[in-house]
DNA sequence: TTGCACAGTGTCATAAAGTGTCATATAATG
DNA sequence: CATTATATGACACTTTATGACACTGTGCAA
């Protein structure tokens, strides 16, 4: 389970720390993917397994099928941390994030994963779900 | 398992590199073959003999299945890596997949195969990938 | 047959990208 | 406050990508 929000810089080589309290769950290795509005997740191999199975056996046949294989796992790889906590984001995912070389990140867990986010998408997309967040309690205190 | 996105060219040769994180998996040889929407596949040898078991099962009374076998036996080649990583397409390849020398190529992971796209025909495929990923994700949450 | 053209193969040099390690700065902990 | 852990940048090193070029073999034509 991962909690708590951390503000990080991407180095020039393209590579994010991951805060020491994730680190342990992640030493047998993570599975970066492309997280829904522009963010990046990072899975744990287990995790990882149990989404991708499924995926694996779909047959190729069918057009949705192939289209869903290949969203998955083009936007995928298989990595993991170096000797000073941190994961190597690759070109293309990098792209996808916006994230750039020297650029501020933010990394949420946001339980069974890890969010990366450009500080500026994260920005965005906190005060959106803050402000829902109030509304609900609003309604429902 | 094939994971990733990888921008390449096709050399004046008509070879393309495969990425390193492919080879270990492609070192004891692979098979290089038409896919559906104009990509070409790679397989290892092993995953090749259990797709082509299973096409040589197809009934020979449908008439999908018979083109789909006929492709995809006669539009593959027994090949393996050179010592730069890199793969030769043979010119019938090529021609189906729309890839002339020098042209850039996309190469992707895609579960049990990895897939190699002429970069123009990979962008347009990639975004109804991602949108038929997006929304199932957005059902599902 | 000899020589030429062509497709393919192998090797190398350079450039670019990624990885590992260290030193210092900063923050967290008791 | 002392101690430990973490974050960050710098740099050296390794691996990978790319283009160039020479070599091989096949088939065709003179």
């Amino acid at each position: 389970m991962f909690l708590g929000e951390y503000k990080h810089t991407m180095d020039s080589k393209g590579r994010v720390v991951i805060p020491s309290k994730f680190r342990k769950e992640l030493q047998q290795g993570c599975v970066v993917t492309k997280g829904l509005d522009n963010c990046l997740q990072i899975l744990t191999k287990k995790n990882w397994n149990q989404e991708s199975e499924k995926m694996a056996s779909l047959p190729s046949t069918d057009k949705t099928s192939r289209q869903l294989r290949r969203a998955l796992f083009s936007g995928a790889v298989d990595s993991s941390l170096d000797s000073a906590g941190r994961i190597q984001i690759p070109e293309n995912l990098r792209a996808y994030s916006a994230i750039k070389e020297n650029d501020d990140v933010t990394v949420t867990g946001s339980g069974p994963v890890i969010e990366i986010w450009a500080t500026k998408t994260w920005k965005k997309i906190q005060s959106d779900s803050d402000n829902a967040f109030a509304n609900i309690n609003e309604v429902k205190g």
